[in-house]
DNA sequence: TTGAAAGCGCTAACAC
DNA sequence: GTGTTAGCGCTTTCAA
């Protein structure tokens, strides 16, 4: 039990009466070591408490074993469970995880792209659509890369996201199914990829169902709790009202609701609402939002597992991984009222 | 413009016709270098795109650059807007954050004991209000530590919080101030020093109304909307109902909110509630929340140059440091109805 | 199966 | 004001 500072490999190395070398192949390459050596090198390093210095080790080896994982906004109620995925699966590699949150400035982002130059990273994971370094990384050399949720636009990037088109065709058959026929879609986006999927679904949906063109009715938005109230206030500007709001999200739907409720109407009296991704808010809301789950976690292990090959050379031919979002059925759907 | 490897300050140096500690000078105490010199390492700087190399350097310097921020649930929505704070202020003395999140499970505190006890970290701030870190800790040499929101049992750790009794004494004046007599707190905690922080300051502001002891109300909770809710139920057991309900924190609150709601009363004609923190959910639940803004940024700023000090090894006499936080009044409180 | 030694990129003491 | 050099702790040839 050395108390000064941090047990070096050259004091277990005295202590076990081998050289560092020894040691070393110990700890990483136990087959190449005797057993009684091996033996000896394990109870140095029990009485030492020695732990590698991970920056000598990734000096040597000229790349770390930390993850760079960059979100605009970890606040996102997305992001924590998404998180446990990508950090056990890299734990479990012998990886780090480390969390850039850019906020949306590209000047945060540039603090990332020289934490990633400085080799402080082997691999990145990417929460955004866009590289969030502005133009020079377009000069700059960008480590192994995965993003989440949205291909990265600006990169030739692979992906681990959701079927967003199968999983709005899921919520459009519900309402459907319930007897809806005036259906609004709330929260397209030029910009999203995502958003434009489930737009997707909604049209595949409606045609599906024989709804004629007509019959559709498309706000944009940007995904927040606001953008879905003000899609409200315009559709109640119009003259036809639908009878159900198929949100982009569960911030937007909430949007919606809250607007509704304001109004004085009931949900899902007056007015079917879906959303998608099943933030941890769309239990507390009243009515219960019914919703698409994200398979966050799974969401994570697999973004994780793809930057792990990436990293061991290994190039998938897929650039593209979907997993399938559940329908969680909960209180905001109904049957139109008759006569509606 | 290289492009195979990242540049080295040897590149540097050979382009700038200097040798490398001018170089590592020139970057680093730049007065030390003569103009025509520095401007010469700096054009070959530009020229090849170099940047440090953050291992090589820790190494040598014998500490990192980084500090670990150790959350128990980065989801928490208190955390990101302190995040920025700390961010901002270590990246404004070149350190970088690492954010590391416990789950509250023991099993990863000792992940990141052995991330520090590997060097890859200067310093660490804990948002959670003991050492994450099991037994262990005690025999483990720690780095310069920093506290948020709560002391850190087990550490003689300073730490940077909110007056939570001051605070909760504004919330609990302005109930007065309306005319209420019967106020509930809810969510005391004998584990959580903030939580009963505030129950002090709800028992100060009842003792100086001249509020007799028998009229207090303390239902217990961890915090959570669930807890918001239970303490509610508890309490329509009870035959004496309270007019207003001071809430530990803002989900506590929405849990009472939620649960009134649903029991088909109006807030706050039939009952103020108010709960602290501020969270963004209280400007959208409706009514929209009063409640005890916290200085989030100003907390987070202030822990990280807490920090920053003690790793230039200045030791601070004081050991919290306090900020206030102000009470934004908002839509849940009003008198109480006649007659109750 | 093990050891000696080079060297990853950098900073700082020392010499000039 | 600048260069030379040792060495931070580690992994990995190369020899033995």
């Amino acid at each position: 039990m050395t108390n000064s500072s941090p047990a070096t490999i050259e004091d277990v190395a005295r202590i076990a009466e081998v050289s560092i070398a020894t040691v070393s192949r110990a700890i990483h390459t136990p087959e190449k070591v005797a057993n009684s050596t091996r033996l000896k090198v394990n109870q140095a390093i029990a009485i030492t408490g020695y732990t590698t210095n991970a920056m000598a080790r990734s000096l040597r080896l000229g790349r770390s074993n930390m993850i760079l994982v960059v979100a605009p906004d970890i606040g996102d109620p997305n992001f924590s469970s998404i998180l446990v995925g990508l950090e056990n699966e890299a734990r479990s590699h012998g990886y780090g995880v480390l969390i850039g949150h850019t906020q949306n400035e590209p000047q945060r982002g540039l603090e990332y792209l020289k934490f990633l130059n400085s080799n402080q990273a082997a691999g990145m994971i990417l929460f955004t659509g866009i590289l969030p370094f502005g133009h020079q990384s377009m000069t700059a050399r960008l480590p192994p890369s995965v993003g989440v949720f949205e291909p990265v636009f600006n990169g030739g990037i692979p992906y681990v996201g959701v079927d967003d088109v199968a999983g709005a065709r899921k919520a459009i058959d519900l309402l459907i199914a319930e007897g809806h026929r005036r259906i609004a879609f709330i929260g397209d986006s030029r910009t999203r990829l995502a958003f434009s999927r489930r737009r997707e679904g909604y049209e595949e949906g409606l045609a599906a169902a024989g709804i004629p063109q007509s019959a559709r009715i498309i706000l944009e938005g940007d995904g927040t709790i606001e953008s879905g109230r003000l899609a409200l206030e315009q559709l109640f500007m119009r003259d036809t009202l639908p009878t159900a709001f198929m949100c982009v999200n569960d911030q937007t739907a909430i949007g919606v609701m809250l607007g509704l409720t304001a109004r004085g109407y009931d949900i899902p009296r007056d007015f079917s609402v879906t959303g998608f991704d099943d933030v941890p808010q769309a239990t507390f809301i009243n009515p219960t939002l019914t919703t698409l789950r994200q398979p966050r976690t799974a969401i994570g292990r697999q973004a994780m597992a793809l930057l792990l090959q990436l990293l061991a050379n290994e190039h998938p031919d897929e650039t593209e991984f979907l997993l399938m979002p559940d329908l969680i059925v909960r209180n905001s759907v109904s049957r139109p009222r008759s006569g509606k």
